[in-house]
DNA sequence: CTGAAAGCGCTTACAG
DNA sequence: CTGAAAGCGCTTACAG
């Protein structure tokens, strides 16, 4: 009874005195409408509150009014922000955003991938953040009728926004280089377990790039295994102390991973910069407390970017330039975690 | 081209040799279908991965098969655990889950409250986390078509779970108390902001009144605003030690707002327990790390006990039983930034 | 530039 | 227990 009955396309014609096909062409700007109809139709639109039902726009083969943000995991904090972010500009564009977290289990993401329809059939469009998807996914995802977007992603057919991962891991292993360290390890995924690792290799490689530049070679048994949590840093450090030798350095792939680590290194009486030195890649606003050396990347900015993109496609359908592919700035914030070898100085002729 | 035609309800019913209404019927479990025409209809939509189209059925006056997740923000820890842990159940009953953020925002709250009627028009529920809702908005939710479930409000008329958070307060300032402090400050919301406060106001109700018991009064001065962010407790923390005299105490209302705390005592060649004790309340993933005394509490269980609860509601649309309240327990955990006040002995003649 | 008609895939009374 | 019919609110060809 406290229904409230929303307005149809029907009280719009009626209250316009134009037909409901003349209303549905006006209302979605669609030629061959008079400004004279336009103006009408608008009018009663508004006077009306009138918003088209998504539920019969979709059946009659139009749009659902929604997307899907889908991402390897919701809670961390890189997901959160993007996720946040990008909500927001759907939120001001109309669209209701659809969340889709992965929880980092292959069978989550096979259930997604495998049938898109389903998808297809919820919403117009995706944004990908962070989600490593093999070719056979991106041919499909390409094929579909979906406005695909990402942020973080590679060599992917769609608009995709990002940092250079390489060049920010190599701007932190050169830093650790530049203050006389040679002696390094890295925490950072290491192999496929089914949730998002391109992102760490390509991390990885920057590592391993600016080891080869000083003619370093990276000791396999220093690349130890972490996923971008805190527990994935602690366990990872753990590891190191307790089976191997403790390197005078350590690049890890996030911050949260190097909070981890922190942690370790705490637990077994050690501490940074005095016993190794630290850096990662992110700028968690936790970061500045701890005083961890990181390379920044703009989080939030990723997120809205590519969703401002995703809503541009949507928006002009028939505009299909190619697919454009942003990288925004790093930095690299020297903190205290960070600090020359000891022994080492400043001494290179260069 | 490359698009896979879903089955409809009619292929199904080809398939099985009933009619499409039938078909309808024991799909959705409702009487009338006989075992054998059951059976029939199963195997035949279990054959041709059969899955009803949301945008029909909305439209035929069915359901969604989508709820949506209302959250003053998404970025804050508490937040984006509860609601990973809601999608994963709703994820798990074949709902989608919309994500709303009021972004703390008046303007985006009011804007999704007082037209229900686009939500209705999308989802079938709503899980609300920590929303603060005036009477009206109550009303009008209960009124709605909408199933409502919720975590950690207060006084409503649908199921909700959440903790005591009077009672949480109270444990952490009795703690502090029991240590021998008696000047204590409070990191609380202390003003209607246009986020949510509430639950920082149960918690200030908490610290209040532990401070009663003990014949002591809260003084103005040291109730300082800060919402539940880092940079919130850093903004207070700074306050408190620029322009107020420091207590030897302190309770903040969350961990992250007593993160921000013990950065801006860190600014300030400050630090915890030496120059004062604080607790917060969440046991969030680095308290540990920090060493933060904190009352704990279970927040992904929250979220996912009332999505639980939400996705029952759901399915026994008929049995309307009286909402649940439940409250989950906390527990107080003592680490190093808690300690007894120096020149305080523990000679009570209790 | 505009409108009448069909149809999207379901559900809901209503007959049987 | 089962089915034929109408209709949910739109969009899409197709005529005018």
């Amino acid at each position: 009874m406290a229904r409230t009955q929303r307005a149809t396309i029907q009280d719009v014609a009626v209250l316009s005195g134009l037909s409901i096909c003349t209303v549905s062409r006006a209302l979605r700007n669609l030629p061959n409408v008079s400004d004279h109809a336009h103006r009408l139709v608008a009018d009663a639109a508004e006077k009306l509150g009138y918003k088209a039902s998504s539920a019969a726009s979709r059946l009659a083969g139009g749009t659902t009014g929604a997307v899907a943000i889908i991402a390897p995991t919701a809670t961390a904090w890189f997901f959160a922000q993007a996720v946040e972010a990008a909500e927001e500009v759907f939120a001001d564009s109309g669209l209701d955003t659809i969340l889709v977290s992965l929880r980092n289990k292959p069978s989550v993401h096979r259930k997604v991938f495998s049938d898109l329809t389903a998808l297809t059939q919820r919403v117009d469009g995706v944004l990908l953040i962070n989600v490593d998807l093999d070719e056979t996914e991106i041919q499909a995802l390409s094929a579909s009728d979906l406005r695909v977007a990402s942020v973080g992603m590679h060599d992917v057919p769609w608009d995709n926004v990002g940092i250079d991962n390489e060049d920010a891991a190599w701007q932190a292993t050169s830093h650790l280089l530049g203050l006389g360290h040679w002696n390094l390890a890295v925490l950072a995924a290491r192999e496929k377990r089914g949730y998002s690792v391109a992102t760490s290799q390509q991390r990885l490689a920057g590592f391993t790039r600016a080891l080869e530049e000083q003619h370093l070679t990276v000791h396999p048994d220093l690349v130890i295994d972490a996923d971008s949590s805190i527990e994935g840093g602690r366990r990872a450090m753990t590891e190191l102390i307790a089976h191997r030798s403790l390197p005078t350095a350590i690049f890890a792939h996030c911050d949260e991973a190097a909070f981890g680590a922190l942690m370790a290194l705490r637990e077994h009486g050690l501490s940074s910069p005095k016993d190794v030195s630290l850096i990662g890649i992110d700028d968690h606003p936790m970061s500045w407390f701890m005083g961890l050396s990181t390379v920044a990347q703009p989080v939030a900015d990723q997120g809205a970017f590519a969703a401002n993109l995703l809503v541009e496609r949507l928006q002009n359908p028939e505009a299909s330039h190619e697919p454009t592919h942003h990288l925004l700035n790093t930095k690299l914030i020297e903190r205290k975690t960070t600090r020359r070898k000891r022994g080492t100085e400043k001494h290179k002729h260069d």
